[in-house]
DNA sequence: TTTATTTAATAAACCGGTTTAGTAAATCGG
DNA sequence: CCGATTTACTAAACCGGTTTATTAAATAAA
């Protein structure tokens, strides 16, 4: 069976493509075509197993009910279950989801932006790889409609959903504390992030608060790749040095899988003693060795705001404002 | 700065739109446009940043240079690692990706499907979630470009990417009984799904060739959400039998890690003494209790076959065959 | 010098929809 | 019974590209 068009509906049906349009939009009623006719058209269009064309109804429209979803790596569990959200709830709204990864090269993203944007997206919905405002700025230059989060520079009047980075991670700093820890390591990556620059701060803010003093030594930064040697490095530091940190806040779910397996593989012996903190939550978590107290953020409000959010932009292009959401603390 | 089109930039170079058209695409030469017209067009798009409207290229086209990948769950980490990949080989050949979830709900699926063909992709790479042959026909109805993938009905003659899910099963059975295990324990999901039933067989043929009595007790099988719940009920069967299981088989990678969640919360003296197996791999399982001998499948080899083939299938609709992969058996 | 060929372009159809403006015929009100 | 309104439907423009067939002018060959 050929695919049958809108023209060739119109053919058989001995009417104009006009009401065939009309019709199979569901607005014969309303545009006065007869009932006879409209049985006609659908009739055939069932027969013939009619089925519209986006791409000329987009075209013809200037809309194409086609957002893009862009992040870092979607193979990380984090975005992954954020995109599954956002898959659900764009689908409520009739729009298609384009998926694709930067791999944290902003080049990449800008190309992957371009590349969208000339297949004529509606939106994005973007974990931008740029270090600061101006860069994040030129790349998502030209008017796309965009909502910005986990990485978002509030300098920007930009819409975003964000989480309490710096709440969360003193709420995590605190409950170390609170559980005896003075010496607490600190595995962070990139900071020019402005996530992780407020999950530092966070760290920071509540030792001072404590009146613990801030060793510089304590704090580690892994590259980018993160990879698992890095981590190994990072973890002998903290603990060969004269005075040994006796917990670790890791400020993503990467670098806390990591570090567990670096601890397991390395320094299973420390497993016991030491107790670790991290953003994101994992499922492994609950039973991995050290236990692992985290900030779980809220996935599925995330990706909802960011869809409504989105839309409202889309529809309206009425600036609403960003939001920020919290996380939740799982204490173990 | 407005959107400019093809149209508009021949006006302001004052020449017809097929120059533009054959001067932009790179085939002015071939074609005889002087240099000095195409030096002026390019000019003049460079200026106002003209970028192409796909949309439009792909209704006169007839080809949208876009692909569906529909798994059943595109957080679950063994998916989403091939979607990353996936993406990458798409991009090297000029395809984007939209990515959708079905839930394991076929109905789901065909919409899906449906919406896709709607939008004019040119082929998709499908995890299905029709549990035979027969039903995947339907649902794939229309012709469109396909490639199946984990979930693979080899009755069909459709292009597929398999792996050896009954060899792979039979080495990691094999690997429990060389380690001296004879209770085996098979943790398993709605068997009708081509791919777990090659895994059981798998697992039989292997002790049969044992000389190990078969026992249905050892035999769960966990329903399609694979709820927690059901997990722990699994391995308190398992364990609570006269004759108990010493090491568990788990047919992916969802019920492994439930398994190790289950294990530890509910039995964590048992953890010491059980040996568990797993089809695909998860970093966790290098450290986690107990220890995981894994079945790691090709994710990178997969995505690429899947692209490569179905790019054959999209370009020559030439009939290439299916292809099996081996899986790595990580043993620890 | 005439004809054949190459150069440099263009008009127009086409892809498959949406939408505006309009028309002829039927019905209604007075 | 005539003008106004409603009913039922359509022509044609438009979205922004691609592609085929054609043309006029310039150059080459005979």
């Amino acid at each position: 069976m050929a695919k049958i068009s809108i023209n060739k509906i119109a053919e058989l049906a001995g009417v104009s493509k006009t009401t065939v349009s009309f019709v199979l939009n569901g607005r014969g009623d309303e545009k006065n075509i007869s009932l006879k006719t409209q049985e006609k058209i659908i009739g055939i269009a069932k027969s013939h197993n009619y089925q519209a064309n986006y791409v000329a109804r987009s075209l013809s429209m200037g809309k194409s009910y086609t957002i893009g979803f862009v992040v870092p790596d979607i193979s990380n569990p984090f975005y992954g279950k954020i995109a599954r959200y956002i898959e659900q709830y764009a689908e409520e709204k009739g729009y298609s989801v384009m998926v694709a990864s930067t791999g944290e090269d902003i080049k990449k993203e800008r190309k992957i932006l371009n590349e969208l944007k000339a297949r004529q997206i509606d939106g994005v919905i973007l974990a931008s790889a740029s270090p600061n405002a101006s860069e994040i700025k030129q790349t998502s230059s030209g008017n796309l409609p965009t909502v910005y989060f986990d990485r978002v520079f509030l300098e920007q009047q930009n819409l975003y959903v964000d989480i309490n980075n710096s709440e969360s991670s003193s709420q995590l700093t605190q409950l170390l504390i609170n559980k005896g820890h003075k010496r607490i390591g600190l595995i962070s990556l990139s900071s020019y992030l402005p996530n992780i620059k407020q999950r530092i701060s966070g760290y920071k803010n509540t030792l001072e608060n404590e009146g613990i003093e801030l060793d510089s030594e304590l704090i580690v930064d892994i590259d980018l790749s993160h990879k698992k040697e890095s981590i190994k490095q990072a973890l002998e530091h903290l603990l060969q040095m004269e005075n040994p940190a006796t917990a670790i806040l890791f400020l993503n779910n990467v670098l806390a899988a990591n570090g567990i397996w670096a601890i397991n593989n390395y320094y299973p012996e420390q497993t016991d003693k030491l107790l670790f903190a991290s953003f994101d939550n994992l499922d492994l978590f609950d039973y991995s060795k050290p236990k692992v107290v985290s900030a779980l953020q809220p996935n599925n409000e995330i990706a909802k705001h960011c869809i409504n959010m989105l839309c409202k932009q889309i529809d309206d292009s009425e600036e609403s404002e960003g939001i920020q959401l919290k996380t939740t603390i799982i204490n173990r």
